[in-house]
DNA sequence: ATCGATGCAAAGCGTTTGCAGGGGT
DNA sequence: ACCCCTGCAAACGCTTTGCATCGAT
């Protein structure tokens, strides 16, 4: 059984708790970082580092582009997005509170959300022993990630 | 039901078998790529294209680094080979005909292959109607890629 | 006052591209 | 002879880093 699989119990964009989730991982809480959270808590996409740069700056003109990956790593290590990064191109960011698969265009690289329920105890379904046999070796399992690929019939 | 699911059906690293399937696919039959293929089929690891080129050069040494990615390019389109794309660190490539999940660990970013069978009906189990309804809709389902993420005990 | 975060620029890494010359068909 | 492929170097896209300053605690 998979514990700890990623979930994201704060996809309230407020403020306030965005503050004590960041408290609680360490890190501090600034109008960056707020910036970066709304937006990505706004938007039904998966945006890049870049997308939300270019979303950010006209309220928050004097932000840089390094400053959005720092705070983006900050929301992930606090357990506030997740990071995608199973693909080429660059990485995609979420903030939505339940886990769930993705369905990945090899094309283009766009990614969305797939209706499908997630199903947490997939890894035991498909291998009961993998994950005992992992934690023997001192590896402890957090999660999986699962992607459909595939494009469109058109070019 | 997902079809053509990754398979390579030459990992047979006989020079005439390659120069086959490289005519089929319209590439042309070369020394660099008899040495890159040979390599790769040669080796139980997924090496990155530095690897491959760090392998080779001993008895090839004036290979260039973009030749091997154009060589591993080649191969994969004539699906002689796969490109694993993992977010941190480089690409890696094999040419073995199973398709199997990786192990990623989410501090180091190390990816290894788990010895769990590979299920190419794992996404009609998971959700029965989902391909056909992506298909519905102009999406052509080509696979899909299963990671587990976790992290060694001790940092 | 402390120490992490910011903004800028520059470097980093993996990969691709432009081009002149070489080699496969 | 044709045109793809090679090898070199330079550019590329995405991300991280070094550093002086700023700002949250």
């Amino acid at each position: 059984m998979i514990r700890n699989q990623k979930k994201h119990p704060i996809a309230d964009p407020s403020p306030q708790r965005l503050r004590e989730a960041l408290e609680k991982g360490g890190c501090r809480f600034t109008r960056q970082r707020v910036a970066v959270y709304q937006y990505l808590a706004s938007v039904e996409s998966h945006p890049t580092a870049e997308e939300v740069y270019a979303a950010i700056r006209p309220e928050m003109p004097r932000i840089s582009l390094a400053t959005v990956y720092k705070a983006l790593d900050a929301l992930v290590v606090c357990n506030l997005a997740n990071k995608l990064t199973f693909s080429d191109g660059p990485a995609r960011y979420d903030c939505h509170d339940e886990a769930h698969y993705h369905l990945r265009c090899v094309k283009t690289g766009k990614v969305c959300d797939l209706p499908t329920p997630f199903d947490p105890d997939l890894i035991d379904k498909l291998d009961p022993k993998l994950v005992k046999s992992l934690g023997e070796r001192g590896f402890h399992v957090t999660g999986y990630r699962l992607e459909v690929l595939g494009h469109f019939e058109k070019t």
